[in-house]
RNA sequence: GCACCCGUAGCUCAGUGGAUAGAGCAGCCGAUUUCUAAUCGGCCGGUCGCAGGUUCGAUCCCUGCCGGGUGCGCCA
């Protein structure tokens, strides 16, 4: 990485020039944010200057002279204030290209200590269909889980699926009462969701159905045989059908150890809570108190019901153990709505009580509101679907397709699926993860502007040139960046690992996905600005360099968003 | 009441303790005998919610306020 190596030579340059860095003091080399000044700049001098009361200016000068960076720079500026510029040489350039094209990790180096992190997210409910408010845990986990795995982290995905809860208690009266055996066959969760809508509304209307539900809910939890089998078909029912999307979404789990794994283990946790002092009865429920942490001082996490049942948190609780004690995990991440802010700061605190040492994170995401800014419900009060967002998607590049030629039916098929799913994805993935977003369907399956069908679209573009080569092509090492458009794509390429670090700093996928459109904007201009099959000899051969690495993290980069790519569009 | 998140162009959103705050969409002008136009070039468009403070420098950090959202003991 550019950034890196320029940071620490330019570490080096105090060193040489006799400056003494205070205690914790960073010195930082960032891409510059306006190119006309250089490719990277550093601000080092003037935030030194500051605590050493000199003139920044001339302290950037005095490390200007001492820098090594010959071998990268064809040009150090000191600039304004006193910024420290840094033009990269397009021998430089050329020769990163060179290993970028050579390398599977396209110049991305490894982390320096990986981890075993475990990711958990998306977590659907049995007999809940997946609503868009799915899309972004599914999306941003999986995304994240993809990159630490790329940097060279070990990562375990875990879909904690809720199997287990209050919610049985209809769904197995239902299912004993008016369930339709025929409609559950076709589509499980569907009838489910009948089911327990149904019942739902029946315990309103009537006390006495929900006395039954509760019955039958009490009888599940005590073992009671023909209710466990009932619940195991769901489970499994909905479980075959929760893989087909997963599938259909390209999102692997290792895998789906959902709450009712952790049932036996509950009432033992919170009996050694209890010996252990870190819990305590209150108003009858078992509860653990923060006192020594103000925000929660008055917030008590409950990890048991003064009825006996057990909650939320002491499965969460029970969760963790096992990712500690059977996995070995390092990291925790939870990719969870922000509403659930509360539930993971007191989680955590359990476990820092308990002595347990995992950095444990909450990656937290805003909510998918409705055009009138509130939390998304259309019309009938329900959200919209997760398969139907997706099968719109579909359709409407399945419609742009149509106009192509010299395509198959399959092919056309296929075109609009990879792109289709690819324009939700990245509609998901390029927002700040924090931000509330109003779902638009306009927005969420747009072809064009910011979007993924552009991102593919350059990728289509850097194949096409290939598939008109005649022959094997042979790229050489000497490389002539000359051209502007050429320049500035090289740029853009090298800083890919940059970019793939950065994501993980601050669990952004949207960085990477910023990153990637302007390596497609960029990639589009040169594309206009410099023809690759009619240019000859070392010009040609430094174009067909740039269109190999720009083809290759274009795939690369859009495959860890987990959008797939076509060869043709 | 307390806590957390958000407030940036007509709309939807990026962005950063630094240099002239950026995209997409919408609107307008232009480019195609093509390495496939799902593309490119250009124009239009902003007191970065308001007021203080810290700083050489704040849209970004701190405080207060206003507006929107969410969450706060027996759901998950």
């Amino acid at each position: 990485m550019f950034r890196a190596v320029l940071t620490s030579r330019l570490q080096a340059a105090f060193t040489s020039a006799g400056i003494a860095l205070p205690e914790g003091f960073a010195v930082s080399v960032v891409i510059a944010s306006d190119t006309r000044f250089g490719d990277y700049q550093s601000n080092a001098a003037m935030t030194l200057g500051k605590q050493l009361k000199t003139n920044p200016r001339a302290l950037a000068e005095q490390i200007k002279v001492a820098l090594q960076v010959d071998d990268l720079c064809e040009k150090i500026t000191v600039d304004g204030p006193g910024f420290l510029n840094f033009t990269l040489s397009a021998a430089a350039l050329g020769q990163k290209l060179g290993l970028i094209v050579k390398d599977d990790h396209l110049g991305v180096p490894p982390v320096e200590k990986s981890q075993r992190i475990v990711v958990d997210f998306s977590a659907p409910n049995i007999a809940k269909p997946m609503h868009v408010g799915h899309i972004r845990s599914t999306f941003i986990g999986d995304c994240l889980a993809r990159i630490a795995r790329f940097i060279g982290h070990t990562v375990i995905t875990d879909n904690h699926i809720g199997d287990w809860g209050t919610q049985f208690g209809m769904i197995l009266h239902g299912w004993k009462t008016i369930l339709d055996h025929a409609a559950l066959e076709k589509d499980p969760i569907h009838e489910l969701v009948r089911v327990y809508k149904n019942v739902n509304a029946q315990t309103k209307a009537d006390e006495a159905v929900l006395t039954t539900c509760r019955n039958e809910l009490v009888k599940l939890q005590q073992g009671d045989a023909e209710n466990l089998d009932i619940w195991k078909r769901c489970v499994a029912l909905s479980l075959d059908q929760l893989r087909t999307i997963y599938e259909k979404l390209d999102v692997l789990f290792d895998h789906f150890l959902g709450e009712s794994h952790y049932n036996d283990q509950l009432a033992p946790l919170v009996e050694n809570l209890l010996a252990s002092g870190i819990a305590e009865i209150s108003d009858g429920a078992t509860c653990v108190f923060f006192r020594d942490v103000p925000e929660l001082a008055d917030k008590p996490c409950l990890i048991r019901k003064s009825d006996g049942g057990f909650l939320y948190a002491t499965t969460d609780l029970a969760t963790i153990d096992h990712r500690i004690n059977a996995w070995q995990a390092d990291e925790i991440w939870y990719v969870v709505g922000a509403p659930q802010e509360l539930h993971f700061r007191q989680l955590f605190q359990v476990a820092k009580k308990r002595g347990q040492t995992t950095v444990m994170r909450h990656i937290a995401f805003g909510s998918i509101l409705g055009q009138d800014g509130k939390m998304f419900k259309t019309r009938s009060g329900e959200s919209v679907g997760l398969l139907e967002v997706l099968d719109e998607a579909v359709e409407r590049a399945a419609v742009v397709v149509a106009e192509r030629e010299g395509f198959s039916d399959d092919e056309k098929a296929q075109i609009a699926q990879v792109i289709g799913t690819g324009a939700v994805k990245y509609a998901e993935l390029s927002q700040h993860r924090m931000t509330d977003y109003k779902f638009s369907w306009d927005k969420m399956l747009a072809l064009q502007g910011n979007t993924a069908p552009y991102l593919i679209n350059a990728y289509v573009r850097t194949k096409s040139i290939f598939r008109k080569l005649d022959g094997e092509v042979t790229l050489t090492p000497d490389l002539t960046i000359t051209d502007p458009a050429e320049r500035a794509l090289a740029m853009k390429l090298a800083q890919f690992a940059e970019t793939t670090h950065d994501v993980l700093f601050d669990h952004r996928p949207n960085l990477l996905a910023g990153y990637l459109y302007e390596l497609a904007d960029t990639y589009h201009s040169f594309y206009e600005a410099c023809n690759v099959l009619r240019a000859e000899g070392a010009v040609r051969n430094t174009r067909l360099t740039l269109c190999d690495a720009t083809s290759r993290i274009l795939k690369t980069g859009l495959g860890l968003l987990g959008i797939q790519t076509t060869e043709r569009m």
